[in-house]
RNA sequence: GGGGCCGUAGCUCAAUCGGUUAGAGCAGCGGACUCAUAAUCCGUUGGUUGCCAGUUCGAGUCUGGCCGGCCCUACCA
C-alpha cells in the first residue's frame, strides 16, 4: 500500500549558520524520506526558515538593513548549506510568507472561536531608547541578593540565586545601554488547560511519542494545570500583526510551527495539489521530526493548535538528543562549534551522513562526535567493506560486461543434481530475510541498527570474494567474469540498503555498473550483461590533515567573531571570561595595593563544614607557628585530601569575618566563575610558606 | 530545589516476554593473503553488566537504596 508521508525538520532561525549540530536533524530526516521515497511511498520533506522575533530585529537594526534584507541573505546561506549535504527537501519555504500570514489568521481565528483566548496584562521591562520591551537575556545588571554587578536578567551566576528583571538593581539594557522601565502591556494567551484532558490522551496512548518523552510530559505538565500561553507581544517586533488586536504581534513560536503548513501551502501551489490532502486528511500521516529542547512546543501546545484548527495531528514526533563534541557540548570557545559550510569545505559529507547513521537510535539520547571514531568507521565500514566489494571486482570487469544469468548458477554434476546459485546463496537470503529486517529498522529511526547489519553483510561479501579469488582466475575468464558480476552484485545490494544514507554512492554505482537505483526492491534483483565502467575510487580514507584544518578553520572564524581588534597570540582564548566579569574601572594606588598583605601558604589541615554545601575549612600555616583558620567555597571542586600539603596564596591580613560555622581568618586565592569553575592559584616551585606576595 | 534519562569489554554499541555459556564492530595480539585505498581473510586476548540489597526456579533486564554522568526546569513551560 502506498503512504502518503508529510515530514518536517524544525525550522532553523535565521539568525546564524548551520551547524553540524543542526545537521543531526537535517540528516536523520533526509534519511528517513529518502527511505520512504525509495520505498514507493507519497512524501514530502517540509523545512522553512523561521523568520520572526526580537533576535532578528535587533541584528537587522545592528547591520544597519531591512529585516527582509536579513533573513533573504540568511535563508540563502540555509539552503546553500543544506545542499552541500545531500538533504533534499520538497519545499524549503519561510515563516515571513503570505501563505504563513494567512494561515496564522485562520489557526488565530480557530482558536479564538474555540474560546481559547484571554487577554491579560502584562508586566515587563521596556527599552525606551530601542522602544522595544526585553526579553530577560536582553536585561543586565546587579544581583538584588548578593550585589555582584552585571549579572542576567533572571538568575546571578555568582550566588545562583533566582528573580524577576525587575527586581535587578541598576538594569540596562544590553541592547542600548539604557535604563529600561517597567511597563504594563496587555497580551493574548491561549489558555491550553481547555485541552488538557485530550493532550493527555494524545501523549500517554504510546504511539506518537518516544516513551521516555511521554513519561517526561506526564511528570512535568500534565500532573497540573497547564498554563495559559503568551502568545502575542506589543510592539516593537518583527512579526506578524494579530488582526483583531492591532498594533500587537504574534510570538515567534505560535507562527513558526504553522509555517511547516504554510511551506506545504506553497509546494501545493508550486505543483497543483490541494493543501487538505496533505493536513485535512486521514490519509496522510504528518512526522515531525525535532531536538529535545523543543519538546513542549511540538508535544503539547502544537497538537492542541492542530487538534483546535481541525488540522491533522502528527502520527509521530521523532525527537532526538544533541550532538557533543569529544563528549563535550559544543563549544565556541574550544573550536568544536563547527559550522556546516566549514566541514563541507574539507570533508566529504557522505561521510558525516554516514558516521551520524551509524549512531542514531530512535531514542532521545545525545550523539557523540569523537573526531578518532568518525575517521576509524567511515576508514573501516565504508571504504575498507562496502567500497572495498567494487574496488577488488570492478577492475576484472572493467569495460566488459556482466556475465549472463546462467553463468550465476552452479549446476550440479550429474543429470538430476539440484543447481545452486554461484554466490551461495548471499544475495537471495539477503534480499529475502534482511531487506525486509533493515527497511523495518530504517522505519523505526534505528538508523545505527540498520548501519550494523549492513556492516555485516559487507563482512560476509568480503569473505565470499576472499574465498572465490577472482585474481587466481586469468586461466578461467569466464568464470572470472561470472565471480564479479556476483560480487558487484552483492555489493550493488549493500548500496542500495545505504541508499537512504548515501545518495553519492548510489549515483557513482549507477554509473559503474549502467543501471538506475531507483527503488528499495532494485536490492531484489540481480544484474546481468550491462556494461562495467573503468573502475574509479568511489571514497578515499577520511585524511587527518583535512580534519585538522577543519578544527583550525573553526577556531579562527570563531576567533575573527568574536573580536576583530585582538592581538594576534597562539592560544586562542576566547574573550568570554573577561566579558562576564568585566574589569574593574576604578583605578588602585600602589598604596592600596601594598595594604593587601598576600602570603604563601600551606594547607596543613582541611575539613568538609558540617551543614555547609559549598565551604570547606582549611588550615594555612605561614609558616613557625603561624596559622589562619579560613572557610572557602571551593568545595564543589575540591577535596579535602587533595588539599592538604599543598601551597597556596592566601590574603593574610583579610578582616576577620564571623561566619555561621565560626570565624574565617583570611581568603584563600582563587579564580574562575564559580560552580565547577573555581581554580585555585598555587606558586611555583621553590616558594616557602610565609613568603610575602609583590 | 524539582523532574527526567543513562551507566554492559580500552572505545562505540547489541542482548525479543525475565530464560542456555552476556554478543558485535573498532582498537590490541598472533598468523595468512597480496585483487583491493596500509584495504581483506583466519585465529585470539578482553566483562563480578557502576555498587548494595530484594523479588524469582532463574535478573544486564523487575523493585528499593547508594554512587557516578548527562539533560530539562526553577513560575515568558
Amino acid at each position: 500500500m502506498t503512504r502518503r508521508i508529510l515530514v518536517t525538520a524544525a525550522l532553523p532561525y535565521a539568525n546564524g549558520p548551520i551547524h553540524i549540530g543542526h545537521l543531526v536533524e537535517y540528516i536523520q530526516t533526509d534519511i528517513w524520506v529518502r527511505f520512504q521515497k525509495l520505498r514507493g511511498h507519497r512524501c514530502l520533506y517540509i523545512c522553512a526558515d523561521d523568520t520572526h522575533g526580537t533576535a532578528i530585529m535587533i541584528r537587522a537594526r545592528q547591520e544597519g538593513r531591512s529585516e527582509e534584507e536579513l533573513i533573504a541573505d540568511m535563508r540563502e546561506q540555509h539552503v546553500n548549506d543544506f545542499a552541500k549535504f545531500d538533504v533534499e527537501f520538497d519545499n524549503y519555504g519561510s515563516t515571513h510568507s503570505d501563505e504563513n500570514r494567512e494561515l496564522c489568521a485562520q489557526i488565530w481565528k480557530s482558536v479564538t472561536d474555540a474560546g481559547l483566548v484571554v487577554e491579560k496584562p502584562v508586566e515587563q521591562l521596556y527599552d525606551p531608547e530601542a522602544q522595544t520591551y526585553l526579553a530577560d537575556r536582553f536585561v543586565k545588571g546587579t544581583c538584588p541578593n548578593c550585589k555582584k554587578p552585571d549579572q542576567n536578567g533572571d538568575h546571578c551566576e555568582n550566588c545562583l540565586s533566582n528573580y524577576t528583571p525587575k527586581e535587578l538593581i541598576d538594569p540596562k539594557s544590553t541592547l542600548s545601554g539604557a535604563t529600561p522601565e517597567l511597563r504594563e502591556a496587555p497580551h493574548r494567551f491561549i489558555q491550553l488547560e481547555q485541552l488538557h484532558e485530550f493532550l493527555h490522551e494524545w501523549t500517554q496512548s504510546g504511539e506518537h511519542l518516544q516513551t521516555e518523552i511521554a513519561n517526561y510530559l506526564k511528570g512535568h505538565f500534565l500532573g497540573d494545570e497547564l498554563r495559559d500561553w503568551d502568545v502575542t507581544r506589543p510592539p516593537a517586533y518583527f512579526g506578524f500583526e494579530v488582526p483583531d488586536f492591532p498594533g500587537n504581534y504574534w510570538y515567534v513560536w505560535f507562527d513558526a510551527p504553522i509555517g511547516y503548513i504554510a511551506s506545504t501551502q506553497q509546494w501545493c501551489k508550486a505543483n497543483g495539489e490541494s493543501l487538505d490532502d496533505w493536513w485535512r486528511s486521514p490519509d496522510c500521516e504528518v512526522h515531525h521530526f525535532i531536538g529535545k529542547d523543543i519538546t513542549y512546543f511540538h508535544t503539547l501546545f502544537w497538537p492542541g493548535i492542530l487538534k483546535t484548527a481541525g488540522l491533522s495531528l502528527p502520527e509521530k514526533v521523532h525527537i532526538h538528543g544533541f550532538l557533543t563534541v569529544d563528549g563535550e557540548k559544543m563549544s565556541k570557545s574550544k573550536g568544536t562549534f563547527i559550522q556546516a559550510s566549514t566541514y563541507a569545505d574539507h570533508l566529504n559529507p557522505s561521510y558525516l551522513r554516514y558516521f551520524f547513521a551509524s549512531k542514531l537510535s530512535a531514542k532521545v539520547d545525545d550523539l557523540d562526535l569523537n573526531l578518532d571514531e568518525f575517521k576509524a568507521k567511515v576508514d573501516s565500514d565504508l571504504v575498507g567493506k562496502v567500497v572495498n566489494i567494487a574496488s577488488r571486482c570492478a577492475k576484472f570487469v572493467a569495460n566488459d560486461q556482466l556475465c549472463p544469468q546462467d553463468d550465476l548458477t552452479v549446476w550440479g554434476e550429474q543429470e538430476g543434481q539440484p543447481s545452486i546459485p554461484l554466490d551461495g546463496g548471499i544475495f537471495d537470503r539477503n534480499s529475502m530475510t534482511q531487506a525486509d529486517a533493515i527497511a523495518r529498522m530504517y522505519e523505526e529511526c534505528d538508523y545505527s541498527g540498520a548501519m550494523r547489519r549492513i556492516m555485516m553483510l559487507a563482512d560476509e561479501a568480503n569473505r565470499w570474494v576472499e574465498e572465490q579469488a577472482p585474481w587466481k582466475l586469468k586461466h578461467d575468464r569466464r568464470q572470472q567474469i561470472a565471480v564479479c558480476t556476483a560480487g558487484l552484485n552483492l555489493f550493488r545490494q549493500l548500496v542500495v540498503f545505504l541508499a537512504p544514507v548515501l545518495p553519492r554512492l548510489v549515483e557513482q554505482t549507477e554509473k559503474l555498473l549502467a543501471c538506475k537505483i531507483t527503488s528499495w526492491d532494485d536490492a531484489k534483483v540481480e544484474l546481468y550483461g550491462t556494461r562495467v565502467a573503468k573502475y574509479e575510487h568511489m571514497m578515499k580514507r577520511v585524511d587527518p590533515q583535512q580534519v585538522e584544518k577543519m578544527i583550525e578553520d573553526t577556531k579562527e572564524a570563531q576567533a575573527d567573531d568574536a573580536s576583530s581588534d585582538a592581538v594576534d597570540n597562539p592560544y586562542n582564548d576566547g574573550p568570554e571570561a573577561l566579558a562576564a566579569e568585566p574589569m574593574s574601572g576604578d583605578e588602585c594606588t600602589f598604596d592600596d595595593f601594598m595594604k593587601v598583605d598576600m602570603r604563601v601558604a600551606r594547607v596543613v589541615a582541611a575539613n568538609h563544614v558540617e551543614g555547609a554545601d559549598k565551604l570547606l575549612q582549611l588550615t594555612l600555616s605561614l609558616g613557625g607557628d603561624e596559622t589562619r583558620n579560613v572557610f572557602a567555597g571551593i568545595k564543589s571542586v575540591y577535596d579535602p585530601e587533595q588539599l592538604v600539603g599543598r601551597l597556596v596564596i592566601c590574603c593574610a591580613n583579610l578582616a576577620p569575618r564571623k561566619m555561621r560555622f565560626g570565624l574565617s581568618e583570611g581568603m584563600v586565592l582563587a579564580s574562575g566563575p564559580g560552580g565547577k569553575d573555581i581554580f585555585l592559584l598555587n606558586p611555583d616551585d621553590g616558594a616557602k610558606p610565609g613568603m610575602r606576595v609583590h
